[in-house]
DNA sequence: CGCTTTATGTAGCAGATGCTACATTTTAAT
DNA sequence: ATTAAAATGTAGCATCTGCTACATAAAGCG
């Protein structure tokens, strides 16, 4: 690999641990040379522009992120499982950071601003192939719907407890439940 | 009414509308300033600082948001007619921009930092107790979860919409009907 | 009218930001 | 060893940021 090259990843490393724990929108040339242990100047000798960092930086970090969550490639899990499952996984200290990132770059989207479009749907994307390969539909059901559904909720509960209200979180996820089992009950 | 408090007020809604339409981390005073047709040297003249500027108009773009949800007061709805009442709602061009906007504020209020964790509780707050008031729980349903569940399925749809991932939006309210029908079922 | 308070204009400061020009050192290739 | 190329340092520019000092104009009030 290039010499070059490999420093450019050094510091896209650096910069990406970095800009996951302290938001990107605040992150300037001057602190993300600070946060890599050299200068502005040096950085630009290394990236073609800000906007260069910022895709190689979030790309990095959607790729951990992608890493983080394939950890348990084992895990299946029914419907009801996996709700529980997911109530404690966003409560994980590893993971809240890269949500709290992917709200901010969300955002930044809006107005199809790039780099932010692309790597937003990416998160998304590889969040879902995470749920498909993760919930494991039982016969009867429908499986890429209630995945759907699962994907939902799940978006819906990370913002709950961004606006901490856990206790709703706890309800809801009971009154899925609740609604699931009634449903399964049918043909029990 | 104070004349004082009155222009105030004026300022407050101009800005209001701008920040509406082009978000608030980007707000500068200049540009608050063109918005509201003076300078930023009168803005500092009608308001304290920059932060209270923000919390006045961040608290009316809030009330104006409560407004709009409470335009149909008379709207009641069963669960099953909520999910698709939401679905449309969210398409909604006159909401979108507050939903855009609360995206921001979310973010913003990581980090503690005043006054967007109050502006966001509240608008979260609001946003419930518009549930509480359109939601009609059938006389079996357990109508806090069922509420609880209606607006972590609303905040998730929001997501998705935003990631344009309209296609799983429309299967997971499927999933979610077809969950609730059948349980449903159970007693006919 | 005179006088005090309020409203508005003009300039600018001090810091941050993205980026660049210019110079120098270090490394690599012949 | 010579020389070309790559790496790094130092300064700074131009713009934007929140905010302020200092002035003048206008409005209210006796």
């Amino acid at each position: 690999m290039d010499k070059f090259e490999l420093k450019r990843q050094a510091y896209t490393a650096k910069i990406a641990e970095y800009v996951l724990h302290h938001g990107i929108s605040g992150a300037s040339l001057r602190k993300m040379a600070d946060a890599a242990a050299t200068s502005d100047r040096m950085l630009m000798h290394y990236f073609k522009d800000k906007s260069d960092i910022e895709t190689r930086v979030l790309t990095a970090i959607s790729e951990e992120l992608m890493d983080l969550l394939n950890e348990n490639l084992a895990l299946r899990l029914g419907f009801r499982d996996f709700l529980l499952f997911i109530r404690e996984a966003i409560k994980d200290q590893r993971i809240k950071p890269y949500l709290n990132l992917w709200f901010e770059v969300t955002h930044l989207a809006t107005g199809n601003k790039e780099p932010y479009v692309t790597v937003m749907q990416e998160i998304g994307k590889s969040f879902e192939q995470w749920i498909d390969r993760v919930y494991a539909p039982a016969p009867d059901e429908n499986g890429p719907q209630l995945a759907a559904l699962l994907f939902v909720i799940t978006e819906g509960l990370v913002v709950l407890d961004r606006i901490e209200m856990q206790d709703r979180m706890v309800r809801a996820i009971d009154g899925m439940i609740g609604l699931y089992d009634q449903a399964k009950g049918i043909r029990g």
